[in-house]
RNA sequence: GGGCAGUUACCAGAGUGGCCAAAUGGGGCGGACUGUAAAUCCGCUGUCUUUCGACUUCGGUGGUUCGAAUCCACCACUGCCCA
C-alpha cells in the first residue's frame, strides 16, 4: 500500500468513501479499477432551468467534490444545448420554452454557483472545469446528429430503458423530444470522452439510463471503455419530496433562499433523515459521524444531529459569517420564545436576518388599523379573507401574543421599542414590520 | 383512416338536470400535544367579503332548458384497440 503513488491510494478510498456514505447506488464494472489505476476526468451535468441551483443539486455537487477531494479531475457541465431544447417530461402542462437570454442568465447564475465548491485552480492537475454542452451542439445539425450519433444506437435499445419503458405504459404518452434525450446525454460524454479524456459519468440513480447510453455510444463509436457510477435519490423518510417546502424550493442562492431559511430547513429534518443526511452532506469522518449518532439516539430531543447538519451544511453553501447570523436569528425567534419579547432589544430586533421585513406607515399606526387590514396591508396574507381564517384557528402573533380578537386596533400601543412590530404565522414563519 | 374510453379543484378520484363551490382520500396550512420532531386528535383548504352574501370554476366554443359539471353539436387534447 504505502509504496504505491499517492493518488492510487486516495483514489481507492473514493469509492469506500461514498460507499460508506451511503452515496453510491449503480456502478459499472471497472470503475473502482480505472480510478485505481489514473488520475480520471469524470463529469456530473446541471440543468440551466433557473438562474440558481437548488438543494437537490448538492449531491451532484459533493460527488464532484469528493471526487477532486481523491485526485481525480472534475468537469460540471451545464445543460445549455439541452436547456434550449426544454426537458418535456411535465405532462398536460407544456414546459415553456427559455428564451436565450434567460437561459444565459441561468448558466451564468449556476456556473458562479459551482466556482465556490469547486477547485479551478489551473495549477492543479487535477483542476476543475466548467463546459457547456451548447458550446459542441450549436455547430451539430440535426441530419449530422442523427448519422453520427443516432446511427450507433438501436430504438430496441433506447425503448428497453426503463424511463422509456414506463411512460410508454403509462398514460401520457412520450414525445419524440423526450425519446431522443438519452441519446443528446449520450452525445455529450461521447464529446467529453473525445475532447477532454473523460471517463467518467456521475449523476443521480435517475440518470443511470442516460449515462448507460453515453458509455454504450462511446464503445460503439470508438471502442473504448467509459465508466459510471451514480448515487441515490435522497428522499425524506416519510415519502415526501425532498429539498420542497410550502415555499418551494431550497434553493442554493442567498437571495432567493436566505441562509437563515435554508439552516432552518436542515434543522426541521426528521431524525431518521438527519442520520442518513449527515452522512451525504457533509465532509465529517465516519468516527465522528458514529459519534454523533450515538449521542443523538441517547437524547433525541437535544436535536445534535440537525444542529450538526444545518450547520456544516450552511457552513458549506454560505461561508461562516453567514451561519453565525442564521444561528443567532434562530436563537432569538427560537430558543426564548417563551420569554416576553421585551427581552429582545432594538439591536436584536434590527439585527435578525432572514426573515420577512417590511416598514408602515406611521400615520396609519397612530391612527390604529384593524387587524385584518394591517396583516393583509402587510403582505402577510393576500387577504383579509385569509387572515381571518387563519386568526380564527389561533395561528397568528402580534409580539408573541396569540390573537384571538378579530376586531383588535393595531396601534402606537402595539409597537416594540417604539417602531416594531413582531408578528408570527404559525411557529417557523416571522415577519418584522418597521414603522416609520 | 376506423372503433372504444376519457378530460372535474394541488394530486388522485366521486358526481349523469336543481339539495354542487362540487363526496372521499392524499397533500398543504393552522391549532393541541411535543423536541421548531414523529404518531395522534381538531380546524381550514376556489376568490373576495365585518361568518349575511357576492363572484368565478368541472378541456374549449356554441346550443337546449326557468335552471347544466351533468343533455346536444362541433372542436382540441390524451389513452387503448384495429388498419
Amino acid at each position: 500500500m504505502q509504496t504505491k503513488p499517492r493518488q492510487k491510494v486516495l483514489a481507492m478510498n473514493l469509492i469506500k468513501e461514498l460507499t460508506w456514505r451511503g452515496m453510491l447506488q449503480d456502478i459499472m464494472p471497472g470503475t473502482e479499477e480505472q480510478l485505481n489505476k489514473e488520475m480520471t476526468t469524470a463529469y456530473v451535468g446541471f440543468d440551466p432551468t433557473a438562474d440558481s441551483l437548488h438543494i437537490g443539486s448538492l449531491v451532484p455537487i459533493l460527488l464532484l467534490v469528493h471526487l477532486q477531494k481523491a485526485g481525480h479531475k472534475p468537469i460540471a457541465l451545464v445543460g445549455g444545448a439541452t436547456g434550449m431544447v426544454g426537458d418535456p417530461s411535465g405532462k398536460s402542462e407544456e414546459r415553456n420554452m427559455l428564451s436565450e437570454e434567460e437561459l444565459n442568465k441561468n448558466i451564468i447564475g449556476v456556473r458562479g454557483q459551482l466556482e465556490k465548491f469547486l477547485n479551478f485552480d489551473v495549477s492543479l492537475p487535477n483542476a476543475a472545469e466548467l463546459t457547456n454542452n451548447y458550446d459542441w451542439f450549436k455547430g451539430i445539425s440535426f441530419l449530422d446528429f442523427i448519422r453520427d450519433a443516432g446511427k450507433h444506437i438501436t430504438v430496441n435499445y433506447m425503448m428497453a430503458k426503463d424511463s422509456v419503458k414506463k411512460r410508454l405504459e403509462g398514460d401520457s404518452g412520450m414525445s419524440f423530444t423526450e425519446f431522443t434525450y438519452q441519446l443528446v446525454q449520450g452525445y455529450d460524454f461521447y464529446w467529453l470522452y473525445n475532447n477532454k479524456n473523460c471517463k467518467l459519468q456521475m449523476g443521480g440513480s435517475d440518470q443511470w439510463g442516460n449515462i448507460v447510453t453515453g458509455t454504450e455510444l462511446i464503445r460503439r463509436k470508438t471502442g473504448g471503455e467509459a465508466f459510471a457510477f451514480t448515487c441515490p435519490l435522497i428522499k425524506k423518510a416519510d415519502g415526501g419530496k425532498f429539498g420542497k417546502t410550502e415555499k418551494g424550493n431550497i434553493w442554493l442562492d442567498a437571495n432567493k433562499t436566505t441562509p437563515y431559511q435554508f439552516y432552518q430547513f436542515w434543522l426541521n429534518a426528521s431524525d431518521s433523515d438527519a442520520a442518513t443526511w449527515i452522512k451525504i452532506f457533509t465532509f465529517l469522518p465516519e468516527v465522528e459521524i458514529n459519534s454523533l449518532i450515538a449521542a443523538h439516539d441517547s437524547n433525541p430531543a437535544d436535536r445534535i444531529l440537525q444542529k450538526k447538519l444545518a450547520e456544516e451544511l450552511t457552513k458549506f453553501v454560505h461561508g461562516d459569517a453567514e451561519l453565525e447570523k442564521a444561528k443567532e436569528t434562530t436563537e432569538k425567534l427560537f430558543s426564548n420564545a417563551k420569554a416576553s419579547v421585551d427581552s429582545l432589544s432594538v439591536e436584536d430586533l434590527e439585527s435578525i436576518e432572514g426573515i420577512v421585513k417590511t416598514n408602515y406607515s406611521v400615520d396609519k399606526i397612530n391612527a390604529g388599523v384593524d387587524i385584518l387590514s394591517f396583516l393583509a396591508e402587510n403582505s402577510i396574507f393576500e387577504s383579509k379573507g385569509a387572515a381571518r381564517k387563519m386568526l380564527q384557528n389561533g395561528g397568528v402573533s402580534i409580539n408573541r401574543e396569540k390573537i384571538t380578537d378579530l376586531q383588535m386596533m393595531v396601534d402606537k400601543n402595539k409597537l416594540l421599542h417604539n417602531k416594531f412590530i413582531l408578528i408570527q404565522v404559525g411557529k417557523k414563519n416571522n415577519f418584522l414590520i418597521t414603522v416609520d
